[in-house]
DNA sequence: GCAATTTTGTAACAAACGTTATAATATTAG
DNA sequence: CTAATATTATAACGTTTGTTACAAAATTGC
């Protein structure tokens, strides 16, 4: 699509590469902790190309943001949807969110988006919207994964997929913020089962 | 006590009030983006006053957690402790949480703790430990309601306490992201009976 | 009333901030 | 090879940042 052929001198970085440093970088330092020298540094190139490329900091905390909702995998959806049966599935959801909101690859404790961009939803146009649809998303997929799961009777058919869809969400926000407290993976992981039976029952 | 007389100027203000608005104005804004302009303002004082008496902005910041964790009532958790019958509390608490996390008098959404603080936890020295003591604490005090409700008969002999005290706590977690997101009060106050009910069975 | 003491308001400080002008560099079109 | 163009790197811009001297103001002890 973009092969057209440009004059010019050639682009040294991968956009995309440099976006996930930057959210990244947004995801331990906040917003307002990062500075644009923490982010150029991460991002492995210079500000006049961050500008001309992403624009000011604030459009490029909602494009990092929008890069992480479009393009980071999410390993526990991921598992919750590939699992066959519903009910390892929701297992494999919290087991999976665990590991997720401590051994991130970066040393970033949490979830970006619960996190980190939560504390500027007040203060940085665009990001409230982002959030809200980041959550309703969410919903949409795990309760969709429910409805399959009924459908191939693994699931009573009066199963509210849509509430436990946002139980299971509000369920995921404890763990992430006692990742991000510091509290080790292990006394986490502990209370797992007991969430997913919550979930099932 | 400190009823010592003292020589000197009188102070103009009060300490515990004044902490509060630092606490308010860190809670909209978070640690990085409230400036210390932003804190004298709100705290009704001039930066040599703020600095001779709760020492830099990171100090000042720790101390704005401590008097939250400390003064500030918790009506979530005061709901539910003063509530005799078990099964109104953990509802009580849970209604209480969507006032809480939306209706702020301040006008800041979700939990100071959860919404805020938690972003700095990398960053600021001395954030963890308050959090996981705040983690903890409530965990504590909700178990220890859970207790008194077995030993006056209106919960089975085997109910894990401790453990649902930690499952409250997490789903707690959900809708104070949901209110920071700016979703409304009616849209998450429609899950709280089912959110007491997977406490409770 | 005078000295001692503590807090106040103003104003300044260096450092770091986000942002951009400028010029050198590397490519393509003709 | 030359002209045109897009991206790079350096360095600077004016603000805002957190922090602190300084002197005026307001109290107590003698």
């Amino acid at each position: 699509m973009n092969d057209t052929k440009k004059v010019g001198r050639p682009k040294t970085f991968d956009e995309h590469t440099a976006l996930q440093a930057a959210v990244d970088t947004f995801w331990v330092k906040g917003y307002d902790g990062a500075s644009m020298k923490d982010l150029t540094s991460a991002m492995g190139i210079n500000s006049p190309s961050l500008y001309a490329t992403y624009g000011d900091k604030e459009t490029l905390f909602i494009k990092a943001i929008e890069h992480y909702m479009g393009n980071v995998d999410c390993s526990p959806l991921d598992a919750f949807e590939n699992e066959p049966d519903i009910q390892k599935a929701v297992y494999a959801f919290f087991e999976a969110i665990v590991t997720y909101v401590s051994e991130h690859e970066k040393g970033s404790l949490g979830c970006f988006l619960s996190s980190c961009v939560v504390t500027c939803a007040e203060t940085v146009e665009g990001v409230k919207p982002l959030l809200q649809t980041a959550i309703t998303e969410s919903e949409k997929r795990i309760a969709k994964r429910f409805d399959q799961a009924k459908n191939a009777g693994q699931l009573p058919k009066n199963f509210p997929s849509k509430q436990r869809a946002r139980l299971m969400f509000d369920l995921r926000q404890g763990p992430v913020f006692r990742a991000r407290a510091g509290l080790p993976a292990k006394s986490i992981r502990q209370d797992m089962a007991c969430w997913a039976h919550a979930v099932l029952n």
